[in-house]
DNA sequence: CAATTCGTGATTGAAAACAATCATCAGTTT
DNA sequence: AAACTGATGATTGTTTTCAATCACGAATTG
């Protein structure tokens, strides 16, 4: 199936466009016919990625234009907007937080603008959210920025996390084991430790299906993590697994109601 | 004089309905025709905040909600459009660019998207701008974010900046006389001190109307800028006054025609 | 007071995009 | 092999939007 394929590739000349593509530019950028575009705008309009004018389609992504926030598949968005929910119940009026980049730490900044918090992140995304907001205050964390995610790294940006002190740290990971937690890049590690050592406590946003999936390097072992909020699509044997730990499981129903946070 | 205003209110209602809207909802909401909204967004888009569509316009403002980029009076966006295309032919590919926040550094750094640059800067706007951009590198000054313009303060952004050294620095001003160059906020002025002792060379952008004024405190004498980028709205007596100095002044033309930098 | 300028609203013919339909083709199933 | 399914490209008539133009009224100017 290469329609999956040349959609993104849609999305991404939006992107490259700043924004906005016309109709014909995408037809003839692709190689097809116009009709095949318009199918494929009506698709990714569906999805909520894009938006249709007449005459082209202009980007939508709640991230303004980094492309790690593009493809929502509607069924991982609604886990994500449910792990937020869910963890945003964990946060309180006057804490100090730290945000990690990720679409799952996004979601949940999203959702507490317009409390009144201290934040600290090293995502240009979420920082974004809380620069123009009157009731938080907001400390960006500086250094290399990454292309693909918008997050701040390196040398600069470790040092920097050094020197601060925060209530909890949210992370997001691509990986976790019975042995801890992983993620896929070396330098988001070094910032992502960091932050666990600058935080009085973590929590780890993550939906089901990275339980069991190792990533390049580990990023912390199981007592580093106070806090994991996970959806609903979690084995029971990783439910007790958890229990084994010292570490508080919060999950996040999917469908409609909530929330039962112990 | 109520068009301007109008103007904002379409900024305001395109920002509200999620970055886009049709020219009749427009045209219903402010009560006017759809010919004055068409007249509306030529402006708009002329000035570079939206986008026009077949059907509509959207929002094109790379800051996504920071106020104080919306209201460009017309005027003086002339003004500070000129001086950043004359500024931009300063700029080579390849440089170490710093970027101080303000508009007409705002400006200048839009026309330099796409450039292959090193950018630094502690303005999230202007990062935004560069953060997706595959030809940039990108560095991000941490600290303290002032809510009003997005930029990084502080003794963190302080801190960060002296570490770093650049090829340029393009800074902002709010007041220039002839003991130098002013501004009206002491933790900017404390990070623009820095990025001057970070750069081999600094330049200033600042419209004819900032000679003369005097702000709150001083930032450095005319010895510490190497370049100065201003509209041909400066009088002949200031032409002369910079003459003097061992500083280089470039007057951009306000009109059509570019561009004698020398 | 007359003239001018500027912003506005309405109209019009031209151009563009839309949705719907049909034909073709490849891959799969019966 | 024949039939079916799904994706694609082309075509059609209809609808929408566009740019240009004219006319009206208010505010400014001489």
């Amino acid at each position: 199936m290469q329609a999956d394929e040349r959609r993104h590739r849609v999305l991404e000349f939006v992107r490259m466009s700043g924004g906005f593509a016309s109709l014909p530019q995408l037809a003839k950028e692709l190689g097809v016919s116009e009709s095949t575009i318009r199918r494929d705008l009506d698709v990714l309009e569906e999805s909520g990625v894009a938006r249709r004018t007449h005459g082209g389609v202009f980007y939508a992504g709640g991230a303004p234009q980094l492309p790690a926030f593009e493809l929502r598949e509607p069924e991982q968005w609604a886990k994500k907007h449910a792990i937020a929910q869910a963890a945003a119940q964990l946060i309180h009026d006057g804490d100090t937080i730290f945000f990690d980049g990720g679409s799952t730490t996004y979601e949940l900044a999203r959702l507490l603008v317009g409390r009144p918090l201290q934040v600290v992140t090293n995502s240009l995304p979420v920082a974004n959210l809380f620069a123009a907001n009157a009731y938080a205050d907001l400390n960006l964390v500086g250094g290399y920025v990454y292309p693909r995610t918008g997050v701040a790294l390196g040398p600069h940006a470790v040092e920097m996390i050094g020197r601060l002190n925060v209530r909890r740290s949210i992370l997001s990971t691509a990986g976790i084991t019975e042995r801890g937690f992983y993620n896929s890049n070396l330098l988001l590690i070094e910032a992502e430790q960091a932050m666990i050592d600058a935080a009085d406590e973590v929590i780890v946003v993550a939906d089901s299906t990275k339980f069991g999936c190792q990533s390049l390097a580990q990023l912390c072992g199981w007592d580093a993590v106070q806090t994991v909020v996970v959806d609903d699509g979690l084995s029971d044997e990783w439910r007790e697994r958890i229990e084994s730990f010292d570490t508080q499981l919060v999950v996040a129903p999917t469908n409609s109601e909530f929330s039962n946070a112990s």
